[in-house]
RNA sequence: GCCUCCGUAGCCAAGCCUGGCAAGGCAGCGGACUUUUAAUCCGAAGAUCGUGGGUUCGAAUCCCACCGGAGGUACCA
């Protein structure tokens, strides 16, 4: 059979059904149009046939009478799944299908393999996941999210260019991982003969364009990060971060709630949105509320950096918090943070007042000693967002990173190490600035109302399926 | 990484506890049917029961190992 090489569209099958959809039943509009798609369903009654077919904007029904429909014959035998292309009038039967009378027809590719289930679907995980080309046929639901996904990202740049932020793209390929605490995956470049790492956050390339005059600058980035997977982590995964010069955290955290907002309601028509078969209402402005104040308030703990250390370690003990020795007060409070507090907060509360030993980055509270500019967003029990004043003090940059290299050395794989041309670069004067990094992957399953970050990914990161034939070549 | 659960035809699945010829539906194949909506009806077919080993007269079923997946948990966003 000779399959074509291009096919002319006239309509998609919604325009289809937006401009027929008032229609009498059993009448005709006399309009001619030429559909492409999936057949997804067929049913044939002798004389005439049905069909469905679905392109990207969804489903019209083919009416085939065989005295009307060319090679009536083959066309009932289109296998579920072929691609077709059909020409004819715009109609709507008796029973007041709007339809598509296939008055000329082609297949445009033919589905070698048999298409899932019509009713039931697919419903493997591993299948959907493995396949996804055949998930996003048959499962709407599916479509829908990466849909939504895709316009989230559109609607985002969007708002952010229109507010004068300036998209770039920065190196996934780092010499010195740095910019978030994660475990790099690693590679080598044979040509430099070096070796080179996958990004875990592009946070301290976006700070160099600040410091080379790019006021305002994001990045929706990949980043890698080597660690387990689970319904909230993939291995790969997308933050959107943003820095703005002469901002402080106060500034981007209205930023960003401003931003969620705006998503929530282009993409949901509300800022109250379902999840989890539970209300999140996401109207700004936030909750803010410092890191300490929540412990006391969900624990119960008058804690502080003032806490003597081993007052903390009880504390973690009781918990049934793994301390290490290496830990000192402000990541103890971090721990007892995360245990206590996090998974309770379900309607959005902005964070606040992190220690400076866990937050290498940030510039130190105006105010607070030991304590910095820092804010994450929790929403649903889950970290959606972290961002700061950033630091701008060279020298204190390089004292922070020194830290972390030897905690590093002390063996905690996820420190940071010192990155010299980025303390070159605040030498050349990093102005106030605020930045932020916006989980996507996790704000769209909020929005869409899913529970795993699988969901949200058209392609997951899975075990690696070895093919029937390698299989036989390595052994 | 650890714990629990799952794997039966292209898809959805029953059977497993309590061992004895591997149900049914969709898709595919043959036939009937000129307005269907998961169309319906008739017929024939389709299964190394994830893989390997063990127990047994006999294993989809019980035991062990492995492979793949899911959920939870740890680390992390």
């Amino acid at each position: 059979m000779e399959l074509p090489y291009r096919f002319d569209v006239t309509a998609t099958t919604k325009q289809i059904r937006d401009e027929h959809s008032l229609l009498a039943e059993g009448t005709s509009s006399g309009e001619t149009v030429t559909v492409a798609g999936r057949l997804m369903l067929r049913r044939s009654q002798g004389k005439v046939a049905f069909g469905v077919l679905q392109d990207t904007t969804g489903r019209i029904q083919l009416f085939a009478p065989a005295k009307v429909t060319p090679e009536y014959d083959s066309f009932i035998n289109l296998n579920i799944g072929d691609w077709v292309g059909v020409s004819g009038e715009v109609m709507k039967t008796k029973r007041g299908e709007l339809s598509v009378k296939v008055q000329q027809w082609t297949v445009l590719a033919s589905a070698h393999r048999p298409f899932p289930d019509k009713w039931h679907g697919i419903t493997d995980p591993e299948t959907r996941y493995r396949q996804r080309y055949v998930d996003l046929w048959v499962t709407e639901d599916t479509r829908e999210t990466f849909l939504m996904r895709s316009n989230m990202l559109s609607l985002t740049r969007r708002w952010l260019e229109s507010k004068d932020f300036l998209e770039v793209e920065t190196p996934v390929f780092h010499p010195i991982p740095g910019g978030a605490l994660a475990r790099p995956f690693s590679t080598h470049h044979n040509a430099l003969d070096t070796e080179l790492y996958l990004r875990v956050a592009p946070e301290l390339y976006l700070k160099r364009l600040i410091v080379g005059g790019f006021e305002k600058v994001f990045e929706i980035a990949r980043v890698f990060r080597n660690e387990g997977i689970s319904s909230r982590h993939n291995p790969e995964f997308t933050m959107l971060e943003l820095y703005q010069a002469y901002a402080d955290w106060n500034d981007i955290m209205e930023l960003a709630e401003n931003l969620i907002e705006h998503l929530a309601i282009e993409l949901t028509g509300t800022a109250v949105i379902a999840y989890d078969g539970k209300e999140i209402n996401l109207t700004t402005p936030w909750r803010r509320t410092t890191l300490l104040d929540l412990i006391e308030e969900h624990a119960g703990l008058k804690i502080s950096l003032e806490t003597p250390l081993d007052e903390l370690r009880g504390i973690c003990d009781s918990l049934d918090i793994e301390a290490l020795p290496a830990y000192g007060s402000g990541k103890l409070l971090l721990e007892i943070y995360e245990k206590t507090v996090e998974p309770n907060l379900w309607d959005p509360c902005f964070v606040t007042e992190y220690p400076l030993e866990v937050s290498p980055l940030s510039r130190e509270h105006r105010e607070k000693d030991g304590y910095t500019e820092r804010f994450e967003a929790i929403i649903a029990g889950r970290e959606i967002l972290n961002g700061f004043s950033e630091l701008v003090d060279a020298e204190e940059q390089q004292r922070r990173f020194e830290e972390q290299l030897a905690q590093n050395e002390a063996g905690d794989e996820e420190a940071m190490v010192v990155d010299f041309d980025y303390v070159r670069a605040l030498e050349y004067g990093l102005p106030p600035t605020g930045g932020i990094g916006i989980g996507i992957d996790r704000l769209i399953m909020l929005l869409a109302d899913v529970q795993t970050i699988r969901d949200v990914i058209l392609f997951p990161t899975l075990r690696p399926e070895q093919p029937p034939s390698e299989q036989r070549n390595l052994e």
